[in-house]
DNA sequence: TAGAGCCTGGACAACGTTGTCAGATGCGGG
DNA sequence: CCCGCATCTGACAACGTTGTCCAGGCTCTA
């Protein structure tokens, strides 16, 4: 009769299902609750017979320790919480799956959520995972303004602001080197002759899309080419506009020879769109993507490291959290031109 | 002075970095305890020169509501925990990110963990989050025996099995058609003449796994062709020895016409093979992968449904959250052969 | 104008755990 | 034989929130 120490009158029923609590095992096991919490903690204090009648108990019972109670008492979550774009897109499975790692080396849960890009949505992320008081946070941030964060930073919550650096307040951030990433790529193509070069990037709202559209201009500045209004499209997202954007550039009477593409799924639509034309124009996309040495030609990418900026990011988190790491910073990680042939082609005018 | 209120002699310090509770709102706004939580929320019974009052104290002192003390009152953590195997994994980013949106739906936020296809892993994980109290799991299980859960499914806390099915308990499972698609996708490499067919697939424990080469086994038998031990790799799973797997079975001196694969991994892997040889050898794999429409010859596939796989779970799970749903079930979702040139090559020999 | 009924607000206990502290037990030495 | 000490155990409060319940003040009607 294991529940006869439930109090069986509660009215507000069986929450958790009537899960056991320590003192149930205690009663069980004819001990007082502290020692039940003591045998659970692994604390010491507690004879080894005294341990075994408590364990017998707990098994008998199936008691597991309730966290959220530890939690209110102890003030540590032992989580922490991500919040990225979209999970589904493959940039973001490897860095989640790094801070998941880093967090797992620290005995930390990781609570994962996608603001889709939505500013709102953000936030109301942040905050709930706030609610839940995680640990810490690792943002990828959609919005600009995070200064609705203040209290928390105030409060002790750890942060660290990955790919994009937060916006209107202090803190800590991980990024890759858009700007130099972009400009190398684009430089490559004009060592390869192009002149009339194209780009097609995200909305420049977003930070690194800002930076890859500068990364672009310096380049052909730095060759002194003036670009043309009707070379570059921002702002496009959705593969069907994507397209039309690259179909426009290349029906033009004078048309680009070479295409810059600011992220994976821009990269990806262009490919499909260049395949069905018969003239070689030469791409370089920022982002690596699967099979991209296999197409023909070979996709020239500017690679970053994805699992390295999740990595990065969640130790100095954890560092923040150690007390060992003191002011914010700017970590910038440095990205890698791969050359596999799309980007060599040369102009086809 | 909103710091007045806190108990500054309290020895264990600055939990929550002295983040201030109800009773600092309601000391603040000159109300009692329970008017704050009613505004907070949203409870009627509340004049708006009050609430007003207590909003203005909840600004300024920047409170957050504690979820941790709520849980533990209300018994609900409006959270659920997914298991997966690899976030990294193009396959299970798309899952993952359909769990989550209909937890969003639900207004729970989604705990992940990745198992790395370690059945110890996967149980710590799991009772980590039953620990925490998740009202409910999604676990795609790496090992094959899930009695240790029989307590938390006693104790309600809503469970399905995604991908494979759960081990030695009887639970809600959400699987794709397995066996069929493999045997779809093997009579269809069989439909087009080949006779000698590889197979090269991960550790037949793995029930997905054994589910598929069941499949190529009966498409072969169903043809009356029998299949030779050299055909087929079973459990390799790291690209270099699937690669050697490969080629042996390339290298024979009555060499395969076709290969089949077991899992995305493993077709890319060999997809890279197949690149290096002159002799055109047929290709079927399980699963889905990008650009496969893009290379030359595009990739045939036995494509299952990743996002309808995590939401059909997910809509079970809170449909046994609500209660309105009665009996384990198990769903099996279809798959769908793409063909895209690859799976279509005659014979070459 | 008094009583009934409604609306607002607050005191209190409880959720399950852990930290503090004091009590109980056993042992050895004076 | 008793005291002191070390070791083990348990009672109790606290963490921050919410559910219950009651008090006080108001309005409305008879």
């Amino acid at each position: 009769m294991p529940d006869t120490t439930r109090r069986a009158d509660r009215l507000t029923g069986n929450r958790y299902g009537n899960r056991p609590t320590m003192k149930d095992v205690a009663a069980r096991a004819g001990v007082g609750l502290k020692t039940v919490s003591r045998v659970v903690n692994g604390e010491p204090g507690v004879t080894p017979e005294t341990e075994r009648r408590v364990q017998e108990a707990i098994d008998a019972l199936g008691f597991r320790r309730n966290d959220s109670a530890r939690v209110l008492r102890k003030g540590r979550t032992a989580s922490i919480g991500l919040v990225l774009e979209d999970l589904a897109d493959p940039f973001y499975g490897p860095l989640s799956r790094a801070v998941e790692e880093v967090a797992r080396a620290h005995g930390a849960l990781l609570i994962n959520g996608s603001s889709a890009e939505d500013p709102e949505r953000e936030q109301e992320l942040v905050l709930a995972l706030c609610a839940r008081r995680v640990d810490g946070l690792v943002v990828i941030p959609a919005g600009d303004d995070h200064r609705y964060l203040e209290p928390e930073l105030k409060a002790g919550v750890a942060t660290v602001f990955v790919d994009r650096p937060a916006g209107r307040i202090d803190a800590d951030v991980v990024v890759c080197d858009n700007f130099g990433g972009a400009r190398d790529g684009v430089a490559h193509l004009i060592a390869h002759g192009h002149r009339r070069i194209g780009f097609i990037g995200d909305m420049p709202r977003i930070h690194t899309a800002a930076e890859r559209l500068r990364g672009y201009r310096a380049a052909m500045e730095d060759a002194g080419i003036p670009v043309e209004d009707s070379w570059m499209s921002l702002g496009v997202t959705d593969p069907e506009r994507v397209r039309r954007a690259a179909e426009e550039m290349l029906a033009d009477p004078h048309p680009v020879t070479a295409i810059f593409t600011g992220n994976n799924r821009v990269t990806v639509t262009v490919i499909r769109v260049l395949a069905e034309h018969t003239r070689g124009v030469a791409l370089v996309g920022f982002d690596d993507i699967e099979l991209a040495d296999l197409l023909r030609p070979g996709v020239t990418v500017v690679a970053q490291d994805a699992a390295a900026l999740g990595r990065t990011a969640a130790e100095r988190l954890f560092r923040q959290l150690d007390g060992t790491l003191l002011a914010p910073d700017r970590i910038e990680l440095p990205t890698r031109l791969i050359t596999r042939g799309s980007g060599e082609l040369p102009p086809a005018d």
